[in-house]
RNA sequence: GGCGCCGUAGCCAAGUGGUAAGGCAGAGGUCUGCAAAACCUCCAUUCGACGGUUCGAUUCCGUCCGGCGCCU
């Protein structure tokens, strides 16, 4: 039942091309909620390096997805798709347009079109299979994985983890629990790509990264381990994060802190771009994929011409649709 | 002016008389519950230039060019 998906602009593109200016600007001119798909804005007291939206923008737009958890506490894509289902028929129900907002594809995709069902999983044998894995050299994991799971492709530690977690803990194997059925989506996106040339963008990727540094992210790192928060965490695991608590620990020199947190956003940046372009695929469900579900924009515009346009455009789109 | 050392991809850098490691940067890609994560692929017909020795030279010899150091 398509009636039961409405559908929802989507704003998406790589960090620093300006999303949270756009969804500032597109606010102007319509009531809107926004709900972050951002993989490190969910954590508290890390506002600088994972760029949030600032209080006043936050005072004047209703921002929904942001400081769900502690530092140290794991998130993922399952519970953002879930909890954001519940905020879109909220804010829905509030008389407000919902505009999801982020850089997390695997977040929006989450949301989009559903994970698989996973069945519950007991946490204390998850914690302890987790440990014994991580003891277990990249060959031993890899092989243990493609035993559990013949189609089991590769994707390092991490992904073959999840194998033997799906594997063991549940009797069958992650890729027959994926083929098995596909949640459905909350939403039918309408996303719109922001995008910038590889130049532009990292220019503007250069500009924050020293507009980061100057409001404090060393101290605002430092505070948060001071606090008792573990170097480790998976709040403090992402871009600029860990550079800074490298160069804390004297792992890194400080005048090496600012290029190296450039370079790591730029391939964050060129990871993202890579997403977009290719799993931004509009499911082929309904009679409704067509090409004007996935329109990409030029960021170099002003935040409210883009704005503009983009009203505009979804007018056409939504009246359209329903 | 003399002596010595060095010159390998955009950068750093290993290397051997037998057909150019690696890292960074760059490019492309994967992606179903850690995703700002994790992982994969590509990227020097060529080793400052020109000669010589050799079956064969980036590797040995000579000259030149460039850089560095020391001496005068």
């Amino acid at each position: 039942m398509t009636a039961s998906r409405p559908l929802t602009p989507v704003l998406v593109g790589p960090t620093a091309v300006g999303k949270t200016a756009v969804a500032a600007a597109l606010a102007e001119r319509i009531p809107l909620t926004v709900i972050s798909a951002d993989a490190r804005q969910v954590y508290r007291r890390l506002d600088i390096g994972t760029a949030k939206a600032d209080p006043e923008l936050r005072a004047r737009v209703p921002h929904l997805g942001i400081d769900l958890v502690e530092p140290g506490e794991r998130y993922s894509a399952g519970r953002f798709a879930n909890e954001a289902a519940g905020w879109l028929t909220a804010v829905r129900v509030a008389g407000r347009l919902p505009l999801i907002v982020g850089g997390t594809g695997f977040y929006v995709r989450a949301l989009a079109d559903g994970l698989f069902h996973e069945p519950p999983l007991d946490a204390d044998r998850r914690e302890r299979l987790r440990t014994w894995a991580a003891g277990l050299d990249g060959g031993a994991l890899a092989r243990w994985a493609l035993r559990l799971d013949a189609r089991f492709t590769g994707g390092g530690r991490q992904r073959a983890s999840r194998v033997l977690e799906v594997a063991l803990l549940t009797g069958r194997s992650l890729s027959l629990w994926q083929q098995m059925a596909r949640a459905t989506g909350a939403m039918r996106p309408w996303y719109i790509v922001l995008t910038l040339p590889r130049e532009l963008l990292r220019r503007r990727i250069a500009e924050r990264v020293d507009a980061m540094l100057a409001a404090g992210l060393v101290n605002e790192v430092r505070a948060e381990l001071t606090r008792g928060t573990a170097p480790d965490a998976s709040g403090l695991d992402g871009v600029g994060y860990r550079e800074t608590v490298a160069m804390l620990a004297g792992r890194l020199p400080e005048a090496e802190l600012r290029d190296a947190i450039v370079r790591s956003t730029r391939a964050y940046a060129k990871r993202q771009e890579t997403w977009f372009r290719n799993q931004l695929r509009v499911q082929p469900s309904a009679v409704s994929s067509r090409p004007d579900e996935v329109w990409t924009v030029d960021a170099a515009r002003s935040p409210e011409t883009i704005a503009a346009d983009l009203l505009e455009r979804w007018r056409a789109v939504s009246a359209d649709r329903r």
